[in-house]
DNA sequence: CACAATTCGATTGTACACAATTAAATAGTG
DNA sequence: CACTATTTAATTGTGTACAATCGAATTGTG
């Protein structure tokens, strides 16, 4: 038998793993509409917010670095949603600005949160729990 | 300003989302002594578990297709830590066994969790919670 | 002002992740 | 037994992720 501790179901990194995998294949038919993936998803939800950021930013913001930032958002410049340009000030940072598309994806987009939060069967309580403990644990993550 | 239930920090699928990769970052110092990535290490606990697995069985337990394992089993093949063999009831089927060295990995694994959980500052109350939370909602979302 | 250090994005290489398709083998049905 | 449906891995194509490196631009220091 194995070691209690090392059993994929005492795992909790798994859990936290592959409930986030299920999260995005759930989320896919609701983006399908806005014709965006899940992190594109993040980054238009950044966008609404700020209407323009660099992309070191953007990454501070998502936790992704350039190297996954860079050809996503050349995707989501080829699909209309957003622009990219040299800043005038510095040319060595690029700005992201929604286009008018996507800027009129955000009414489409409100239903989407609460149409996923139905899916997982949770209560509020347990929302609100999970939220915070997630927090707590990214924060502690993130630090050096 | 931005609907609120659109703000990024509003989304508790973000946190889940940005958490799993820091996870994933802090695990791999850990796993670097087994030569392994973390979605090889959850393969490394189900094997440790089982000893003989399909990768269609593999899978399902890892929340995994086939175009992801078949890649992943091989490059863990060629670094000894498995094997892969046809059945010999069933020719479709393929088998995964862990090789000796795949076996002894398993005595330097055992102080991984606990080194990964001190990181994240959470008391045993959140930890059960958490699992318990997330256990609920994977269950739920991995519904038809 | 020179010039080393830093900052920023892009690029490269490796490794998941998953939808869709294919091919081989097996099981089920008449 | 023929023949269809199903099962199972593998393959293909697209899209993240991230470490490491590069090159251009800017900043800080003397």
């Amino acid at each position: 038998m194995a070691n209690e501790i090392l059993k994929l179901d005492n795992q909790i990194c798994f859990q936290l793993y592959a409930t986030t995998r299920e999260m995005t294949k759930r989320y896919r038919p609701l983006l399908e509409e806005l014709n965006v993936t899940y992190p594109q998803y993040l980054v238009l939800l950044v966008l609404w917010e700020t209407d323009r950021i660099s992309v070191k930013a953007l990454g501070k913001r998502l936790f992704l670095d350039s190297g996954t930032l860079t050809p996503m958002l050349k995707r989501m410049e080829e699909h209309g949603l957003i622009q990219r340009a040299r800043s005038k000030e510095d040319e060595r940072v690029v700005e992201v600005v929604l286009t008018e598309q996507g800027q009129q994806a955000e009414k489409q987009a409100e239903q989407i949160p609460l149409q996923f939060i139905e899916q997982t069967n949770l209560n509020e309580e347990e929302v609100i729990q999970l939220k915070q403990t997630l927090s707590k644990m990214l924060a502690q993550l993130d630090e050096a």
